[in-house]
Parts: structure tokens; C-alpha cells; sequence
DNA sequence: TTAGGGTTAG
């Protein structure tokens, strides 16, 4: 490459033969060698020999810089223009993210003498593409037919790409299947089809080069990676990954970042890890993708702890990075760290960024900060339908129903398109607010009028719709009668609000059948043995209890955690663990004895009927998210609100003592269980005492 | 001398 090191001289070169020249012109656009680039321009002009092709060379060379200004200058400057000099402006215009321009130009051919072929086609589906203009892309499809050049592979692929972005997989499947597909065509299908999560249909297309895997470029093994992380099929991830190892690929960044993806996403963290570790590069996908493998398996702190080593290599965060270490954030209700990563993207250029906004609300709402949530919604510039979806469901798992609808309502105002996520939120609102046929009302709209087909998300809503408005019998009947894939998530919905409403010989039944199809689920045994407990059915306890002892199957012990001056404090339920300890528990006695005059009683109906009425209490006194709470209280400034986390449903007893100390001491607590934020407020909690 | 599909988030 002496043009690279000797500008001057290759321009003197490169003007005396124009065959040099405009070898020249082409390796320093694949160079971007905009400053040797415009030596050979002076030359040429100087020397009078800038003719068409060289011209057409030179609009390449500065489109491939990024300088459109330039580009379009010679274009404009040529006496004579051809197809080429189009193309080479409009793919500048393309890559330059100036589709409108690029559409503008094929306007402008229609006036010129140059005909539009096969390049210009492709290059202008590409701008309806990015400028999501299915009107054009539509028109530009009608003349690729009658101009017959739907055959070119490069032109039915852009065709399939436009349909895929400005309209859906439908009409985009249209197109494949009218040509005959290649490798190109099935990854944008399989890609379209995994984004829309329709994994069925993109395995179908995987099929069709399913026995040609000597054919597959990298591309096609991303696409199939994709699609196993979408199924969280190890199994075919695992062979797909063993193709990729075999043609080589593997040494591909993109197919590396693929492979540890799809290890977290199949929930196998430590064949991420190791992955991640045989990667011969590493760059900030690398690690976004091990970060978020970590993140989406539930360590966290690992997830965070990855930070400083990513900037200790030398890879500087990008947007996506940002949002994965919020949600590890909000996974720990470590809000501050969160705010500091904040102020971090903000120094980056980042902090605007759609992702890295809508993470911050689903952080903000995690962590119990709903408030902190709806201010980084209100103050958005443009919201995206994640920004949207993020403060329905928050506001909806806070027991926010009211707020959570109201968005929704500006949502529709603003014409924002929904999506099955959205619906989830506003099923839950309305399970929140008891607004039974409205909840109906919501789920038909979204079937007949929008056309997003029911998932047993939704149909679990509904269940909890009914049940909460204590028809159980119509919840039960739902069941039977919906068609739908009824997870143990459903099943519990039903079962929990038994409990609640104390309709214990359907809780026996329900509970039954749950443990019949699945014998080891822990929520189960622990809400049926509340049952029996509250229905006075002792030996139905201890009969729970010799079952769960003989399946080998545990309770986890219950344990809260709080942050307290980027501290985590963790509590178990009657542990003296905690250097403060006896001053936590002299703290709580306090507390508990200031709540007995505003009617607290302990609930010693618990699942103890063979202790003493004191060891009862004792042991009631002391769960963990009191301890928690205690400590809160002990250590936090009096107006700052008290944000405590459990992984287990929150108990009964410890839901009325706290809706009474957020009275006795005037103190906001946040809870998050296992299920739903609770907000302890004046007396008062954000669930309405329904959990 | 001009053209296609690509990894990480919710």
C-alpha cells in the first residue's frame, strides 16, 4: 500500500494512469483514507482527467468516509452520470443514516436518463428499511417485479428486510417463499422470527439449511445461536455450538459473544464463564453478554463486580452495557451503586439513550423506588414502548393500579404501539383495583383489536382477577375451560387466594392437584400447610411436613436484606449474627410493645401448634424482615423511606406489625417479596392487605 | 466505480 503511506506520491502516480488512479481511489476508500483521497482529486483535476468513472470512484471514496457533503459535491459537479454514480451516492446516504436522502435520489432518477437496476433497488429497499417507510418500500417492490429483477438475491434479500422492519414476519415470509431462499434470506427470516419470539417458526427455516450446515457462514451460525438462547435449548446449542467449533467460526467475536450468550440464556453461567475465558478478543459485547449471563441467573453482584475488570481491559461501557449493570442493580435494590453508574453515563454521552433510560426505570421500580421511576419516565424526551411497558408493570407490582392505568390511557393518547407486555401490566392493574369486566373488557380489546394473541400471562391476570373478587369457583372453571400451557404460577394464584379467602376445601384440591403434576414445588407445601393450620387441621400439618421431610424437600429459610450506606445488611429469621444485634432487638421489642395499643396481636395460628404460646411469639417476633425493619429504623435518617427485600412471601403477622409501625413511628416501608412490593404507609399498605 | 444478513437490554 504505498498510496497509504506517501499521499502526494501516489496522487502524482495515480493522475499520469488512470488505470492506477482508480485502483488507487478503491483501496483508499476500503481504507478510508479521506486525506489521500483528496490529493488524488487534486491531481485529477488538475490534470483534467476526471472523467465518469473516476468521478463515480471519488463519490464512492467520500461516502465511504462518511463525507456525503463531499460526494454529493462531485456528483453534482459530473457532466455525465450513470447508474453508478447513484448507487455509490445513495449507499453513502444509506450508511450515513440519511435514508430520506438516499429515497430522495431515486425521486431524482426518475428525471434522469439512468435507469434503476438491480444495485439501486437493493441500496433503496435498504433506505425504506431505516427510514421504516412501507409506502415506498411497497412502491419500490411493485417496480422491482415489472423491471423483473426480483431474481437477484441481493435485491429479494433487502425486499425480505424491508418487509421485516417497516411491516412483519408475515409479509416478509411472503417473499421468502416466493424466491427461492439462500443463505442471506434465511438468516434475516430466522433473526425476524426470533425477534418476534415466534421460535417454531424460525426453527422451520432453520430446517430448511439444516442439512447444508457446510453452507453457513458465521452470520447463519449467529442467527441458529440466537434461536437456542430464545428456546433455552442447551441441547441444540450445544451441537450448533460444536458446528461452529468444527468450521472454525468460533474465532468469529460475533459467534464467541453469540456462544456466551446462549449459555446464560439457557441458564448454564458457568459455561458462559468459560466461554467468555477462550474468547481470543474481548470487546464491550463480550462483556455486556457475560455481565448480563450473570444478571439474568440471578448473581448480581457478580454481574457488578465484572464492571472494573471491563474497564480495567481497556473497554469503554456502551448503552447496553449501562442497562445491564442498572438491572443488576435494581436485582439488588443497591440504588445508590445504580445512581452512580447513572452519573457515570452521563459523563459518557449515555445517559440519553433509550436503553439506558428505561433500564433506570425498571431499576428505580425494583429497588421500590416508584416515585424515582416516574421521574425518569416523566422527564424522558422520547418514549419508547419499553419505557412505557417498564412504569405499567412497575406502577402495577407496587399495587398502583390507578397510576398504572392512567399511563396506559396517555400511552393510547400518544398513539405508542402496545405490545402483549403492555397488556400483562394492565390485567395486573386491574386485578389490583377489582375492576373485574374491565379486566375482561382489556383482555378482548387486545385479542380482536389488536391482534396479539393471549398468553397464560394473561390468562394468569384473570385468575387473579376473579379470585381476588373471591369467585373462586369461576377462577377454577376459567382454568378448565381456557386453553392454555397453566404453569404453577397460575395454579398458586388460585391457591393463594384460598387461603386468603379462607375457601380451604378448594385450597385442598387445588393444592393436590398442583403437587400431583408436580410434587416438588415448595409453594405448594407451604400454602397447604397454612391451610391446614388456619383451618385447625393439625395432623394435616404435621401430615405436610412428614411429606415434605420424605421427598428431601426443603423450606428455604426465610431472609431479608437492606441497604444501609452501600451496605448490605442480611437477616435470617431469628439470628443474632449482626454485630448491632442487641441493639436491633431491644429496638424491635420497643416497637412491637408500641404497636400493641394500636391493636397489634401476634398471630400464633401459625404453623407451630407444638410450642408453647411464648416460644410462639418469640419466634414470631423475630422474622426477618422485622429484624430488618428494626434496623432501618435504628440507622436511617427518620425521613428517609426504609426499602427491605425478602425472598419469601411476606407472613401475615409480619404484614400487620408493619402496616402498624409505619403509624407508631411514622416511617415509609418498602418490602419486596417474593411476588409484589408492599408500601407501609400511615397505617396503611399498598397491597390493600392482599397478597 | 455502486448493493444483502451480525453479537449484548427490557
Amino acid at each position: 500500500m504505498r498510496a497509504l503511506r506517501s499521499p502526494g506520491g501516489v496522487a502524482a502516480w495515480a493522475s499520469s494512469d488512470p488505470g492506477a488512479a482508480l485502483a488507487a481511489l478503491k483501496a483508499l476508500a476500503e481504507a478510508q483514507e479521506l486525506s489521500s483521497g483528496k490529493a488524488v482529486h487534486g491531481r485529477l483535476l488538475r490534470a483534467r482527467a476526471l472523467g465518469l468513472v473516476h468521478g463515480n470512484a471519488l463519490i464512492h471514496l467520500y461516502a465511504s468516509c462518511g463525507r456525503t457533503y463531499l460526494a454529493r459535491r462531485v456528483f453534482d459537479a459530473l457532466s455525465l452520470r450513470n447508474v453508478v454514480s447513484y448507487g455509490a451516492l445513495m449507499a453513502g446516504y444509506l450508511h450515513a443514516g440519511l435514508p430520506a436522502a438516499g429515497l430522495d435520489l431515486l425521486r431524482h432518477m426518475d428525471l434522469a436518463p439512468a435507469r434503476p437496476n438491480e444495485f439501486i433497488y437493493a441500496t433503496a429497499l435498504a433506505c425504506c428499511s431505516d427510514a421504516g417507510t412501507l409506502r415506498t418500500g411497497e412502491q419500490c417492490h411493485g417496480r422491482v417485479l415489472k423491471a423483473g429483477l426480483g431474481t437477484f438475491p441481493y435485491v429479494g434479500n433487502s425486499l425480505l428486510c424491508m418487509y421485516l422492519t417497516c411491516s412483519g414476519v408475515e409479509d416478509a415470509a411472503r417473499v421468502l417463499s416466493a424466491a427461492s431462499p439462500d443463505v442471506y434470506s434465511c438468516n434475516s427470516m430466522i433473526n425476524g422470527y426470533v425477534d418476534q419470539g415466534r421460535f417454531g417458526d424460525a426453527m422451520a427455516v432453520l430446517g430448511l439449511i439444516l442439512a447444508e450446515v457446510d453452507q453457513w457462514d458465521h452470520v447463519t451460525f449467529l442467527a441458529a445461536l440466537g434461536l437456542c438462547a430464545g428456546l433455552k435449548d442447551l441441547r441444540l446449542g450445544t451441537q450448533i455450538h460444536g458446528q461452529a467449533l468444527r468450521r472454525g467460526v468460533e474465532g468469529n467475536i460475533f459467534v464467541g459473544n453469540s456462544v456466551v450468550d446462549m449459555h446464560g440464556k439457557c441458564g448454564e453461567v458457568g459455561a458462559a464463564w468459560r466461554a467468555f475465558c477462550e474468547l481470543p478478543d474481548r470487546n464491550v459485547v463480550s462483556w455486556s453478554s457475560i455481565m448480563a449471563a450473570f444478571a439474568q441467573n440471578g448473581l448480581f453482584e457478580e454481574a457488578l463486580r465484572l464492571w472494573p475488570e471491563m474497564e480495567e481491559d481497556g473497554v469503554r461501557p456502551n448503552d447496553f452495557s449501562y442497562a445491564i449493570v442498572l438491572a443488576a442493580c435494581g436485582g439488588l435494590s443497591v440504588l445508590r451503586h445504580g445512581e452512580a453508574l447513572s452519573a457515570h453515563a452521563e459523563k459518557t454521552g449515555f445517559r440519553g439513550h433509550s436503553l439506558v433510560e428505561n433500564a433506570l426505570i425498571n431499576m428505580y421500580a425494583r429497588g421500590g423506588s416508584i416515585w424515582d421511576a416516574h421521574k425518569t419516565f416523566a422527564g424522558m424526551r422520547r418514549r419508547d414502548t419499553v419505557s412505557w411497558n417498564s412504569m405499567i408493570s412497575g406502577f402495577s407490582q407496587h399495587g398502583l393500579g390507578g397510576e398504572a392505568l392512567r399511563v396506559f390511557h396517555w400511552m393510547s393518547m400518544e398513539r405508542a404501539p402496545t405490545t402483549a407486555v403492555t397488556f400483562v401490566g394492565v390485567l395486573s392493574a386491574c386485578d389490583r383495583l377489582g375492576l373485574v369486566d374491565d379486566g375482561f373488557r382489556y383482555l378482548n380489546q387486545m385479542a380482536d383489536q389488536m391482534g396479539i394473541s393471549p398468553t397464560v400471562e394473561h390468562y394468569t391476570c384473570i385468575v387473579g382477577l376473579l379470585s381476588r373478587a373471591g369467585r373462586l369457583e369461576d377462577a377454577e372453571s376459567f382454568m378448565k375451560t381456557t386453553e392454555a400451557e397453566w404453569d404453577a404460577v397460575a395454579w398458586r394464584t388460585l391457591l393463594c387466594a384460598c387461603l386468603i379467602h379462607k375457601n380451604h376445601g378448594l385450597g385442598k384440591r387445588i393444592a393436590k392437584q398442583i403437587l400431583h403434576r408436580n410434587p416438588n414445588d415448595v409453594g405448594t407445601y407451604v400454602l397447604l400447610s397454612n391451610i391446614y393450620a388456619r383451618s385447625g387441621s393439625w395432623d394435616g400439618v404435621s401430615e405436610i411436613r412428614k411429606l415434605m421431610r420424605a421427598r428431601g424437600i426443603k423450606k428455604e429459610p426465610g431472609s431479608s436484606w437492606i441497604q444501609v450506606r452501600n451496605q448490605t445488611h442480611v437477616f435470617v429469621s431469628g439470628d443474632r449474627e449482626h454485630p448491632r444485634a442487641d441493639e436491633i432487638y431491644t429496638k424491635l421489642r420497643d416497637l412491637l410493645a408500641a404497636i400493641r395499643p394500636l391493636g397489634y396481636v401476634p398471630d400464633l395460628d401459625g404453623v407451630f401448634h407444638d410450642v408453647e404460646d411464648e416460644q410462639k411469639e418469640e419466634c414470631l417476633s423475630f422474622h426477618s424482615e422485622k429484624l430488618a425493619v428494626a434496623f432501618g429504623i435504628l440507622t436511617m435518617p427518620p425521613t428517609a423511606p426504609i426499602h427491605v427485600m425478602k425472598n419469601l412471601r411476606i407472613c401475615d403477622d409480619c404484614h400487620t406489625a408493619l402496616t402498624l409501625i409505619s403509624l407508631a413511628a411514622a416511617r415509609t416501608v418498602v418490602v419486596r417479596d417474593a411476588n409484589r412490593f408492599h408500601c407501609f404507609e400511615d397505617g396503611r399498605c399498598s397491597c390493600g392487605s392482599y397478597w
